[in-house]
DNA sequence: TCCGTTACGGTTGAT
DNA sequence: TCATCAACCGTAACG
């Protein structure tokens, strides 16, 4: 007969053999009769005598999920009231408050995606809610200058710190303003505090920077020029690229533009967290992150760049600024 | 020879 | 968009 492969005979072809069969027809007859495998046959008689449908299954499809709005909302519970507790206890607990039975009670390897994908996200905001956890502007603005985040899970030195992967952070345990200060941070290498501490820049504006308007900030304070102190860009930029040890800008730059981490993917330039989209990795030199692209601007450009941003007070970013012009010019 | 069962290679659709 | 997974399919072979 002609079939295809996977899928199921016709309906017609179906709703023929039991009919037939029903006629006294033995099976034998009708795959013969029709063209199709006595099994074939065999099977489809006996669904319709169990079923009474000649239809045939459902064919794909998933399972129905049991990682419902409901569950996951005991698995946080479970997991804020105890930090510590394995995706098996929680499997237990479940079962144990009749969330679930042991028919859809989700299994230790959802529960653990479930923490790392979602009770992770949603516990974010409430670090925010709680209000002891570090301010906002914090995170957001190491975020922004270290668009390449450490791993939660890890410190500075890459010590595996207490919270495994997926477990929210809470309680200020890990913080990016806690795990980033590093011998490589520009506020150690060029003695700069409130560049890179945003608690003092808030202390002192009491202003909050959004994460967005610190890439604006950055975007509009240093606009693409074509030189320092009449350095060719482009010798610039390829010292950026290809930075020699024996560059004094390049021995700069990494440290004070580039996360550690970041510092392995200067070159294949996956910058897109602070990069318009569209533009080539280069363009990075409009921000702060690549003073080798574009730092070739006057004090009033800083300011009148800065001024538009909510009013902002930026006596502290453009002192520091200066700063770093100025040693950027004695380079 | 008949027929129930099952391994196999395939399709499908949700995740 | 792609891979994975688990459901189903009919054929072919076995007993």
């Amino acid at each position: 007969g002609v079939f295809v492969n996977g899928r199921p005979l016709p309906n017609a072809i179906r709703l023929r053999i039991v009919e037939l069969a029903q006629l006294g027809i033995r099976p034998c007859d009708i795959s013969r009769q029709l063209r199709v495998s006595h099994g074939c046959v065999s099977k489809i008689l006996a669904r319709y005598n169990e079923t009474g449908s000649i239809l045939p299954g459902a064919i794909g499809g998933s399972k129905p999920r049991v990682t419902t709005p409901n569950v996951v909302k005991n698995i946080r519970e479970y997991k804020q009231g105890d930090p510590g507790i394995f995706a098996w206890e929680i499997r237990d607990r479940l079962l144990a408050d009749a969330v679930c039975d042991k028919y859809n009670v989700p299994s230790v390897s959802s529960i653990s995606r479930i923490l790392r994908n979602k009770i992770g996200s949603l516990s974010q905001p409430n670090q925010y809610e709680n209000g002891k956890q570090v301010s906002p502007q914090s995170s957001i603005s190491y975020n922004h200058i270290y668009p390449y985040s450490y791993p939660n899970a890890m410190s500075p030195s890459g010590t595996k710190m207490s919270n495994p992967p997926g477990v929210p952070v809470t309680g200020g345990h890990v913080s990016i303003s806690r795990g980033w200060p590093s011998a490589h941070m520009v506020s150690n290498i060029l003695g700069i505090r409130a560049f890179m501490d945003p608690s003092a820049i808030a202390s002192a504006e009491g202003y909050a920077p959004k994460m967005e308007d610190w890439g604006s900030v950055n975007r509009a304070t240093f606009p693409s020029a074509h030189g320092v102190n009449g350095i060719d860009k482009s010798a610039i930029d390829a010292d950026i690229k290809y930075p020699q040890p024996s560059s004094t800008l390049s021995s700069y730059v990494p440290a004070c533009a580039y996360s550690p981490s970041n510092q392995y993917g200067v070159y294949s330039g996956p910058a897109g967290s602070y990069v318009s989209p569209g533009h080539h990795w280069q363009a990075q030199g409009t921000s702060l992150s690549h003073p080798g692209g574009g730092v070739a601007m006057h004090p009033s450009d800083i300011h009148s760049s800065m001024a538009f941003k909510h009013g902002m007070h930026n006596h502290t970013l453009i002192s520091v600024t200066l700063q770093l012009l100025s040693i950027i010019n004695e380079i």
